[in-house]
DNA sequence: GCGGATCAC
DNA sequence: TATGGTGATCCGC
């Protein structure tokens, strides 16, 4: 039936599963350690170990969506192959021409990856445990050293089954402290090399050692990644593994070729990067994950390589991003701009939890209550407030549902957010019946600073806040910043331009760093002066006093003046504006988490 | 703007 | 006995 032959699914109809016990087997199959592993056996194991449980008859129900998802994909390739593609592979041709001229091959870029950090880490405390199978974490494995990945055992595995692959597993809880210290003494090492490596995670990194190299001319990339890798090991006792190539894409992808502590050099030559991208298989690259790599594999596309023979198809058959990306990781393209985590912007702040199936009005509210609490907390350390609320649950079946809300203000207090929060959970509650959960999360979007004078325009997002009752609605008769802005026809890109204009605009008259610019972690507060505030627009200096500033700020933010800032900026905003570097798939996972993965599982540092 | 899905770590 | 948490992005509506 599957017009492919497809490795990874021979037979959908069979009733052998092959695709669920791929599935099954977990994310991190392509983890180093798991060479001379029986995959067969360990997913023998972990199937039956599974099976019959509520989480195998969720993936179950997963897997046969995702079956009938690759069968439609299969029809429309079908008939995609019975048209005449000639003149859509000549225009894919002459975009594969404009990728390669903005290819860019004068930069090194390294990629640092620490092998099994937790692990690694407890090891140091304790080294009789290096010779035996180990892993760290409870319910859900969150790393484990190389002697038990040799029986299968992977991150990110249910702890009942590594036990059942490894009997003598020993176990070990988190200990963030140890790992996040340790991770500042690798660090202080990296800053030698670039002074603005990119921390990606706590056990890896990125850095461009281009001007590294031109420092020191009598040497190679090779010999300084050798000497940066020894300089970790004998410094912090934590090897590393490496990948050296002209783009984070490659590097990333090289630094998982010779783990564990090993270092692996794509050159900067694009036939050596053609070269290397034909064979490799697309789930060895970033933002290729278990749907995608099945998806692929249905309509023929194993290796990177596979993707040019069937480029006039492929780029018919998935999404102009999706299609983009395969493009450009076809060409082995990616980013060379590097720069540290602290400029990026978080997008959103939540928290959630996993327990014993709960149900009923008392506890479901009483878990509610609590989870707010929790993120009030979270907000309350990281200055923000959200204008948009989400309540997320999980059904005991594993079914995930969330239910969300723009509201007309920012909130971030615990009793807010419980508020705003419960229509939406009793919402969920009436439509999934029975309505037995065993997560609830609560996340807000759409944040801004609560700090004064910091760069997210929050005197204005937050004006309405610190109007208590019912007068928050008085503040803005008519209408929101938001219906002022969004005039429909406008592109998205053209009302993001308007946005920015705004703020730095307001940024300039407050004499502030614009929110992009690179800056010390806090900059101190000019707003403030002893007790006075100055209007960002009139100037004029103003009690300290939430809402008489705030309502000053009302008054003098009317239309017209906001049109005025933003002309003005605009026009100066168009020419200054710097190239923006695009990467079809844009990088994931970026601020600080609480946790930060599996094989991280921590906050970002700095 | 909303909800589901996917991905990384 | 009993499969995680945080954050981002994309797609289709």
């Amino acid at each position: 039936m599957a017009s492919e032959d497809s490795k990874l699914t021979p037979e959908i109809e069979g009733g052998d599963r092959a695709s669920l016990r791929h599935s099954l087997l977990g994310p991190s199959l392509l983890k180093a350690g798991q060479d001379k592993v029986d995959q067969k056996k360990v997913g023998e194991i972990i199937y039956n170990a599974s099976k019959g449980s509520k989480f195998f008859k969720h993936e179950e129900r997963r897997d046969q969506q995702l079956t009938k998802r690759i069968e439609i994909i299969q029809r429309r390739k079908k008939h995609l192959e019975s048209l005449d593609l000639s003149s859509q592979i000549r225009r894919v041709d002459e975009e594969i021409a404009a990728s390669e001229a903005s290819r860019d091959l004068s930069q090194i870029i390294v990629h640092v990856d620490c092998d099994a950090f937790y692990a690694s880490v407890e090891e140091l405390d304790r080294p009789e445990l290096k010779e035996v199978p180990m892993a760290v974490g409870g319910g859900v494995l969150t790393t484990c050293n190389y002697k038990a990945r040799g029986f299968g055992v992977r991150s990110g595995m249910a702890g009942y089954i590594a036990k059942q692959l490894c009997p003598q597993l020993v176990f070990l809880p988190l200990s963030f402290h140890k790992y996040t210290a340790k991770a500042e003494e690798i660090r202080e090492i990296l800053v030698k090399y670039d002074g603005r490596y990119e921390a990606a995670s706590v056990d890896e990194a990125f850095l461009n050692i281009t001007g590294y190299l031109e420092d020191h001319r009598d040497t190679t990339p090779d010999k300084v990644v050798e000497q940066l890798r020894r300089e970790v090991l004998e410094h912090t006792k934590i090897s590393v593994s490496a990948g050296i190539a002209p783009n984070a894409r490659l590097a990333k992808v090289a630094s998982n070729q010779n783990k564990p502590n090993g270092q692996f050099r794509i050159p900067n030559d694009r036939e050596a990067v053609m070269h290397f991208m034909r064979t490799l298989p697309v789930r060895r690259v970033n933002g290729v994950g278990r749907v995608f790599e099945r998806e692929l594999d249905a309509v023929g596309v194993r290796t990177w390589g596979d993707v040019f023979a069937l480029r006039g198809i492929l780029s018919k058959l998935f999404s102009k991003k999706a299609w983009s990306f395969l493009l450009n990781s076809y060409l082995g393209l990616g980013r060379t701009c590097i720069h540290p985590v602290a400029e990026y912007e978080r997008k959103s702040l939540g928290t959630e939890s996993t327990f014993k199936d709960l149900s009923g009005p008392g506890p479901l509210r009483d878990k509610l209550r609590s989870t707010a609490q929790e993120l009030e907390r979270d907000l309350l350390a990281a200055n923000l407030a959200g204008r948009t609320i989400t309540v997320k649950v999980k059904l005991h079946t594993y079914q995930v549902h969330s239910r969300q809300k723009a509201l007309h203000r920012v909130i971030s207090s615990a009793e807010d957010l419980y508020n705003h929060a419960l229509p939406l959970l009793q919402e969920l509650e009436g439509e999934f019946q029975p309505f037995k959960i065993r997560l609830m999360g609560l996340r807000v979007t759409q944040l801004s600073s609560t700090r004064k004078g910091t760069g997210k325009m929050n005197f204005f997002k937050n004006l309405p806040q610190s109007i208590e009752g019912e007068a928050e609605w008085e503040a803005w008769p008519e209408g929101s910043l938001d219906g002022l802005l969004s005039s429909g026809h406008l592109s998205q890109e053209v009302q993001d331009e308007e946005q920015l204009a705004i703020e730095e605009a307001l940024n300039a008259s407050l004499n502030m760093p614009a929110r992009d610019t690179p800056q010390d972690p806090s900059p101190p507060p000019k707003m403030v002066l002893k007790e006075r505030w100055e209007c960002p627009i009139c100037a004029r200096s103003l009690p300290a006093d939430d809402a008489v500033f705030n309502e000053h700020v009302d008054f003098c933010l009317s239309r017209e003046t906001i049109r005025e800032v933003v002309q003005e900026s605009a026009g100066v905003r168009l020419v200054k504006e710097p190239e923006r570097k695009k990467d079809a798939k844009a990088r994931p996972g970026r601020p600080g988490s609480k946790h930060g993965g599996m094989d991280s599982y921590f906050p970002k540092l700095q």
